[in-house]
DNA sequence: TACCTAGTGATATAACGTATCAATAGATAG
DNA sequence: CTATCTATTGATACGTTATATCACTAGGTA
């Protein structure tokens, strides 16, 4: 294990030192800059953006340059431990969590649900024999009220 | 009928003439720059990005400026006579079509094919049991290589 | 035809993100 | 433990996409 993560580590969250460990098993470097980054995201339960990663680490004077945090999103991105969600208006929200996923978005309070099987399997069939094109990938979103939105407004 | 798509009527296209009634309908004034970016628009068979839309009416010399073309693509969306395709990486893409629909897109070529059902009927209502939450918007793009860009990158 | 106001163009501004590059800090060898 | 090497950082310039502002223009209507 890197030598900065394990003189830190008993002040990190496990869910923040394990993605710590992976950035280090995948070769890059556990940096000062990057758990901030790593703490922050592990602090936001639903999804969020970078400007509030950013204004989360602003609040507790923990702040990377915001290059970084772009820097470590995007690091993060490829590395398949976060993923990207698209929006109808915006796509610039994030959530942890591994691996292929969709999400079911509150377009009120921003909470956040994970699902996996998103059941287009048949649709990709079907379509790619009407149109001959070869299809590879998919982008599967839900948008609606939480159950506590829904409750508050009526 | 506007008085001025009256006059240039007959040097559009059917296409074109059609959007612009429809701009006339809601109760917007058919004009010069908007005509322009119907253009635009229907020369373009696939999706489309603002740049390429100003490009086009760059070389025949008829680009209203900038902040007009956004501006018409901008009410066309809200009148859905366009829609925003969003793509894994970017959402900066556009293409003519009315109505709720999808799309399939070539990420070589941008080759585009729409279709309106999706089938995520039965996994809304299967997630709203499951969540509680209320869904009331999805999203679901699909992408790959359309038959051309597949023959030629083999 | 004249008038009213929606629409336009030029440009400033904003949001989101990447490129550059000198300085720094984490990892490794000795 | 220290020196060294290079990945990483921060500041900032830049790029792209898009909206805000505001004086001016042109399309619709009486």
């Amino acid at each position: 294990m890197s030598r900065y993560l394990e003189m830190r580590r008993a002040t990190l969250p496990t869910a923040v030192a394990e993605l710590a460990e992976q950035l280090a098993e995948a070769g890059y470097k556990v940096t000062g800059p990057r758990l901030a980054v790593l703490q922050a995201a592990s602090a936001h339960r639903g999804a969020f953006s970078v400007q509030e990663l950013e204004q989360w680490l602003v609040a507790r004077n923990e702040s990377p340059g915001i290059a970084s945090i772009f820097r470590t999103v995007r690091l993060l991105c490829d590395l398949q431990l976060l993923q990207r969600i698209h929006g109808l208006e915006e796509c610039h929200r994030y959530s942890l969590g591994t691996g292929h996923s969709h999400h079911l978005v509150c377009t009120v309070c921003g909470a956040m649900e994970r699902f996996d099987n998103c059941g287009v399997q048949s649709l990709v069939q079907q379509l790619e024999q009407r149109t001959g094109f070869q299809i590879s990938a998919h982008l599967v979103e839900l948008f609606g009220l939480c159950p506590r939105c829904r409750a508050t407004a009526g």
